[in-house]
DNA sequence: GACTATATGTTGCCTTAGCCAACAAACCTT
DNA sequence: AAGGTTTGTTGGCTAAGGCAACATATAGTC
């Protein structure tokens, strides 16, 4: 067997395709459906351009795989005879697990996105990958017993706070959990015998957002997400997540936005997560650990100069390093989370102005912020 | 007429299709012909994955519509029987026009990507948009001229140093030209006749580089161009270009990299292209313009400590620059073009433990360097 | 040089999936 | 109740890719 010297790699992502056309549209729907998680069939006719009898179809086949159900529209109000109301099923879960290092949540959320339960299992200390994979094991059977004999289980998605190779859902690094190299999707998936997804917490934090949050049916969008561990990012271009080569781009809070030699959680200096600290607030607060929500009632209520130096310092950084994304992405919305949504709406305007100042397109460019929710899953 | 309240924004950029295959098909078999510029028939079947009769039929459509032809094979080195051999056909030509300061440069690229020639229009001065249309209109009848009777034209590609909104070809802001608004492709398209296509130079400079240059056929490019007037960036995410929601994304010269006040062309302060100016070097040369090459050839030879040190620093900007890049976008492959392969090349151990220093995963991540050509386009 | 193995091109038929048009059903208005 | 409007349903149509059998062109073997 000599090797095919040059077994043609293709131009793009390019495999062609003939009934790939029918899974893609299913997708499509499905997708839909997963985001309004109630549409008329009409609707789904009209936004996807297909034949009512396609549409028709398709739902059928939908709903037999038991990723749908349609009712008989409950009160219509319009002119002809009313659409089938195509409903996202609740037999269909995923769980969602969010290894930190104080504790563990295991979620389970329905193909519409609603949260049914979650579970928070507190750590003494921080865990090695293999007590996290244990604990969210038995977290996942637990949740198991409470669901109905009929719900199907579509599979595990993972956020985790650092880099994932995403196409094994091996964990490169997670600093703050002290993680380098552990397999934590292959591991998890033997003991629980699901499919498990893995991927960095704010790459799923920005799909969320997109998905349901401020973000909503944008094609361009950054986001930031700024918890105890540093800054993460996540981008939309297009409409779908960067990830890059390897499945660990977005890393935008470790971009570079100044000349300071302070040092991030990575080790990287002059980074956007050097700069906008929340541990420095805490700091000068005088608290230890605090949620965001307390963090915030103390940002909106200080009345410290010193606090409003750093508040307004962390402002212009952000400003700064959001400019850069804006010169980068263009993108349409710009989401921020956690408690960067303090930052904003301590003083907007000055954020804004910052922006404004470091970006070259002034225009078609709008902030909302929104807090992100747990992740939650396709 | 009410307006259909929600018209329903779908999910992603999904319309679904039927006979939209066929299209994506050929367009697939186009690509790959343009990109090899010759290829087999089983080739193509092997690398698109179509069943050899497919591929039979989708090729002979595209000879018939004259973008290929098939010729019988000249000397086979197989077992089995010799696979025909598709050529990009040199029937199909485009036009490149590069609207620049002191010049407008047009050329006839053919579909295989040769430039079979170029025409440069010298200008006194700082052309307006009118006059850039006009000499380029002028240039591209010249050359229609030239042509055999039996080419075709695709169209005209068009890239400006600036800003460009690609889904209407209208030029937003070309600080160096001083345009600004100025609909350029409407403008060459209804004295010229044919259709144009509008684009950012670092943009086309990108594909061109994805397409037949240093970053042939990755997925995943960050491109950076740096010429006299400042530094433009492209960068290809998943197989496409990011081209942001307006179309003008890919800014990567006004990244803020450093806290120094220092201004680039568009007014930014410690951008990219604020710390990595050709014209600084120049000014240590005493030169006053310079090709590439000249400045190539004093940068390589100086002994000058002052040079020396502008470089330095020069080059560790780019690497700080680089690996906010490499952060983000996680890239298979960085191109540096214009006097950057320069500073590449004078000292590319330092650059590189710039970029090091300042990214996070210093695996998978390799830098290329190569001259950009002029503009080809699809 | 005939034979075999191998790889590819060619042809006719099949299947799939979306479209279309006609009709039926369910709603609103008058 | 009649007419208008929107949507669902049904049966037939069509385009496009797959498949299998056969034809063709090369290399290697005896």
């Amino acid at each position: 067997m000599k090797s095919p010297i040059v077994p043609q790699n293709i131009t793009g992502v390019l495999g062609s395709n003939r009934d790939v056309v029918r899974q893609h549209n299913l997708s499509i729907l499905l997708q839909m459906i997963h985001f309004y998680g109630t549409v008329t069939r009409s609707q789904l006719a009209a936004s996807t351009g297909l034949n009512r009898s396609t549409i028709s179809d398709l739902v059928a086949e939908l709903e037999q795989l038991g990723f749908a159900t349609e009712t008989v529209a409950a009160s219509a109000s319009g002119v002809g005879r009313p659409s089938y109301v195509v409903t996202a099923s609740t037999k269909v879960v995923a769980f969602a697990v969010h290894p930190e290092v104080d504790a563990t949540t295991v979620g389970v959320v329905t193909l519409s996105g609603k949260v049914l339960k979650t579970l928070r299992v507190p750590m003494s200390e921080s865990p090695t990958s293999a007590v996290s994979v244990q604990t969210a094991a038995e977290a996942i059977a637990e949740l198991k017993r409470g669901l109905d004999a009929d719900q199907k289980i579509a599979g595990v998605g993972v956020a985790i706070p650092g880099q994932v190779r995403v196409s094994d859902n091996v964990v490169r690094l997670a600093p703050q959990l002290g993680w380098v190299e552990q397999p934590f999707g292959s591991m998890l998936s033997q003991i629980s015998g699901l499919p498990v997804f893995v991927d960095n917490d704010a790459s799923i934090g920005c799909m969320a957002e997109r998905n349901f949050g401020a973000a909503r049916g944008y094609l361009d969008v950054v986001y930031l997400y700024a918890g105890s561990g540093g800054i993460g990012g996540g981008a939309i271009v297009n409409g779908s997540q960067l990830r890059g080569a390897s499945g660990y781009g977005g890393e935008l809070g470790h971009v570079r936005i100044g000349g300071s030699n302070d040092k991030d959680y990575s080790g990287l200096a002059g980074t956007l997560e050097s700069m906008v600290r929340r541990d420095d607030l805490l700091h000068v607060f005088k608290m230890f650990s605090a949620t965001d929500e307390e963090l915030d009632i103390e940002i909106q209520s200080t009345k410290s100069g010193e606090a409003k130096k750093i508040l307004g310092a962390q402002i212009d950084a952000l400003g700064a390093g959001i400019s850069s994304f804006v010169n980068i992405f263009n993108p349409e919305v710009i989401v921020l989370a956690g408690f960067l949504t303090s930052l904003f709406s301590y003083d907007p305007d000055r954020l804004l102005a910052a922006v404004k100042q470091g970006s070259l397109n002034a225009s078609s460019e709008r902030v909302i912020i929104r807090a992100g929710e747990l992740g939650a899953d396709l």
